[in-house]
DNA sequence: GAACCATATCCGCAAAACCGGATATGGTCA
DNA sequence: TGACCATATCCGGTTTTGCGGATATGGTTC
């Protein structure tokens, strides 16, 4: 019981749920872009980040002296129950949109653009242009 | 999403967990039988359940003095989907078995049995008896 | 190896949450 | 009406949490 009050607490924060948000949606992303995309400061995101992790939320991956998070594959029985709801009544809000949203225009630039480019395709870019 | 980092944030805290658990085994439950249940402050209990009921989880009843909880009929969709997840992986906690073998014993002696003795046969009393 | 970059961690501080005894409230019973 | 009960709220204090600038770490590049 005191594990599951842990899970939810790690997703009591807003900060968190964007970050989990973006990641749900973005595959694999770099610090710099969720940095970015959130528009925190950078101290803030790691440290958000790092909460994800240690909650089995997230994992990373080391690439020189970028680092690249991403959901977590093998998720406690828990939280695989709990990713539907998320991807239902998370992704939706308009926060995590625009975050979204910022994070797709900020890819052409980024930090680590275009490793990350071809697998990003499942961010959802409609084909039919949307925002023109 | 605010809106979602508070509906984690309600489930965050260990009383409360305990408090939906034995609800939502117990029908209808009155303050003093969750008190003694859980074994804490009554102040403590109170304001918890009072948080729960804030967050839409739960209703109140008034019956004279006494204060009945239950959990809403009528909860939002999020909380709807989350339900599963706590029956699932919150029930079977050791915590929450505990609290529910403590309830029972108590039901006999309770400043409000009788009135709920009959309702609260959905909490699971074996008919093959379990606890003779 | 020196400058530089991305990221993690440290630190002091402010805001929030929880606790539990004390008190207030609203109801019942004699 | 007065004693009594169940429950809610208040209050002072402690613990937890988050923040964000500053700093440390590990890596890359020239």
């Amino acid at each position: 019981m005191e594990n599951l009050a842990l899970l939810f607490q790690s997703l009591d924060d807003q900060t968190r749920l964007r970050l989990l948000a973006l990641l749900l949606q973005g595959g694999e992303l770099c610090v710099c872009d969720l940095v970015a995309a959130l528009q925190l400061p950078q101290s803030t995101v790691s440290r958000q980040l790092s909460i994800l992790k240690h909650a089995g939320w997230l994992k990373g991956r080391r690439m020189g002296a970028w680092n690249h998070y991403s959901i977590n594959a093998s998720l406690e029985p828990v939280q695989q129950f709990l990713v539907p709801v998320l991807r239902t009544f998370l992704l939706v809000t308009d926060t995590a949109r625009a975050d979204l949203v910022r994070l797709r225009e900020l890819r052409d630039g980024s930090c680590c653009a275009e490793v990350e480019s071809e697998k990003t395709n499942m961010t959802g870019r409609a084909p039919a242009g949307g925002d023109a």
